[in-house]
DNA sequence: TACTATTTATAAGC
DNA sequence: CGCTTATAAATAGTA
């Protein structure tokens, strides 16, 4: 539904971006082919996600149809006499290159490198930018450490709950030693002696091992 | 539909069938846009009618999408192995990409986009970056605003001496007044008068206008 | 084209 | 991801 009417803008939350591209995009692809069935129409829909994903739908196949692109007038590619794949990848390169040179900027920006022919404006801008993306790695970072600080407590809960219980047990292992054994009891069996506290749980059965920053845990 | 369901599938009557197109047409083209607003997704669709009419839509350029749609890996042109020339652009264009890649993800961790599996230490090590970013920002953009208010009181200060040489005039000039000119001296040359202040320099030989964001200032 | 009665799409919430 | 729900948007049929 919409609970409410939004407005047709970027969406700023990550999540919610992320969502809402892969809901509209499922209905984006399903009216494609409607059209192209209702109509006999023949349609490519290229989609490339904020990640650079890709996603298309095509009636035929997106090659086919753009070959048939390719073919309309205005779209002619007047390469002839030079070998026609040098010039397509040549104006590839070049487009790669300024997408290169454009983030480099952008990367040096951000970085309060190339500020010099910035207005102020987009100093404002920037500056937002950062704050949010500063705001998000602090956040993400805290989430890491309480739930790493979190995980250590609840080992450190269970280790002392063990080391009580083997305190118990040597406890217990004195005052046996005090009389002597009858039965050649092997010390391996003594925990399941007529104690009356359970025996430790399996403590290793969950990673609870520091997971901060150690580049290549398991 | 809609006073009644329809079927997907391929609308018999021809008029019916056009009118449905152009208006489906005209509904998909707006999704597509929507969709590359709202999640800034890259698209291209291109639709040829039963006529073979061709329409598109493009949220940078089909040429540039279909560019993009080509430098994915599966649809990289196995286009003959021969032409040595060829397979070293292949190799550049895979280097450029994979370049263009990295920086696109760098750029999307400095916004906070793309953090899940960074460590720890790359955390810190993002905001760390973030925070001189940001101080650089703010010290730029506070420099500009120190500049800009440094001119203006400069302005100011000028625009005061030449108030007060002004006010001083028209009291001369009021003063003049009380007795008849004998000389018929022109209104203009009376600045040449016997004062003892300074004339005006010429304020607006610099440019001390305000600069801040105003993005079409004079 | 313009108008609706309906169907679809989908934002928000879980 | 997938389901639910209430509401916005698209649109089939009609004039």
């Amino acid at each position: 539904m919409v609970r409410q009417r939004i407005q047709i803008k970027k969406i700023d939350n990550v999540t919610a971006r992320q969502v809402t591209f892969s809901k509209r995009r499922r209905g984006l692809f399903k009216k494609a082919h409607e059209l192209s069935t209702l109509c006999d129409a023949e349609i490519a829909l290229i989609v490339f996600s904020a990640t650079g994903r890709l996603f298309e739908y095509a009636s035929s196949s997106t090659r086919q149809v753009i070959e048939r692109h390719n073919l309309q007038p205005q779209n002619l590619v007047q390469l002839n006499q030079p070998s026609l794949e040098l010039q397509l990848e040549n104006s590839t390169r070049a487009m790669l290159s300024k997408e290169a040179e454009e983030r480099t900027l952008e990367l040096r920006q951000l970085r309060g490198e190339e500020l010099h022919e910035l207005g102020f404006e987009e100093l404002k801008k920037l500056e937002k930018s950062l704050e949010g993306g500063l705001s998000r790695v602090l956040k993400t970072k805290d989430d890491r450490v309480e739930k790493e600080i979190a995980a250590l407590r609840r080992k450190d809960a269970r280790l002392m709950e063990e080391n009580a219980w083997l305190k118990q047990q040597v406890q217990m292992q004195i005052v046996n030693m005090g009389q002597p054994q009858e039965q050649g009891q092997s010390s391996e069996s003594i925990t399941n002696n007529g104690s009356t506290v359970a025996p430790p749980q399996d403590y290793d059965s969950s990673d609870t091992s520091l997971k901060l920053g150690l580049p290549y845990q398991s």
